[in-house]
DNA sequence: GGTTTAATGTAGCGCTCGCTACATTAATTG
DNA sequence: CAATTAATGTAGCGAGCGCTACATTAAACC
């Protein structure tokens, strides 16, 4: 017979010498990608713990342990979702050649992106900006608030400190606008003709000094 | 001695009878303005029976035999929001003399009206539209697609089917994206700038034939 | 006055919520 | 082999939820 099972579950490439103790029997990252995909679908208030130990199939217990509480799961959910968008965005910017035609793409992109996956439409973060839990609400905030302020900054070369903020504003209230009507349903379509509009709004306004 | 008080509580126009039975002591029609400040504020989960009753300083039976139920509440407070608010933008709307300075008074009023109440920031239709109520939410939905008709029909003079569809889409995604902001601290000028842009917008649509 | 009708105050039901105490199991360590 | 460490399964706590049974109170009817 060949050695048996060495390595149980590589998964992650960081490989741990494997610690003391009964083995974790699930993964505890994959219970992350599994929670976000139900906190973007429901919000945060509208998952409660049952439906994450049923849909990580474990018991209480084992959630606590490996994330703490309800708000850290959710917590680590959104965080990985922000930086997957914010990959995704950040490569898009950088693709493009003018501050207008990024921003075109940055709204367009989101217009698909939000009615791709019609299970969890929107953005997860415009979603969670309307809980009512002061914690999780703070969460998505501190989130918006840096990509916000990420945005201004690559606009820096290409306008005014104070034009800069305002086009981030216009295309924040697009992007939350276009996450509210595609979870209202609006077809990939409507959402994308609408963002175009947005988006030469936006041109216009690089455009003039 | 004169006649011992013979009208308790006229408050509404219409002079009912006095029916029969143990009067009820509260107002229910302020019950209402007052359920529509907390709805509008916290959103419908945020609200608790136990908040309603101790705000309208009455027990849960009065509640129950005046509204039915919470949801029966919040419908009369959302519906009451939603008539109040149509009037509103009907009469501006009938004010103006092109479909484009009445679609920008509409978000520019929007962007004041948003940010003028602290306490009740944002529109309460599109805050309640991400409730994760189901019977909440298809309330707000029912109300905002009516809204939706009507902004549809009033730019039919102005506009193919098409192009109205696709402004008021427009529109509305600004004026949800408007209500967001309002809701995360954005200032009265902030609103009113970002409205502004997408009023422009909006204009340049209705000019292009 | 007595009867009827309806709104009230008290008290608490059944349920779900987030979370945890506790014994048990499965691994490493010596 | 024990001893140690950590994750597990069972079972349920305390709190809050929407809502209601029930007796009481206050009015209109006769």
């Amino acid at each position: 017979m060949s050695s048996p099972g060495s390595d149980p579950k590589p998964s992650s490439g960081t490989a741990l010498p494997r610690r003391r103790g009964r083995p974790q029997q699930f993964n505890a990252q994959d219970g992350v990608a599994i929670a976000a995909r139900l906190f973007h679908h429901a919000g945060y208030e509208g998952v409660s713990v049952a439906d994450l130990t049923q849909a990580l199939k474990i018991n209480p217990p084992s959630l606590y342990a490996a994330y703490g509480s309800k708000l850290g799961l959710f917590e680590r959910a959104i965080r990985a979702y922000a930086a997957d968008e914010l990959a995704q965005v950040q490569q898009a910017l950088r693709a493009e050649r003018s501050a207008a035609e990024a921003l075109g793409g940055l709204l367009e992109t989101a217009a698909i992106r939000y009615s791709s996956r019609p299970a969890t439409p929107g953005c997860m973060i415009a979603t969670a900006l309307q809980s009512h839990d002061d914690a999780a609400r703070g969460i998505a905030v501190t989130l918006t608030r840096q990509n916000e302020a990420l945005l201004e900054e690559y606009l820096w070369p290409s306008a005014s400190p104070g034009k800069a903020r305002t086009i981030v504003q216009f295309v924040m209230q697009n992007l939350r606008g276009l996450s509210l009507n595609a979870r209202l349903g609006y077809s990939s379509d409507d959402l994308v003709r609408s963002a175009r509009i947005a988006a030469g709004a936006v041109s216009d306004l690089l455009e003039t000094p």
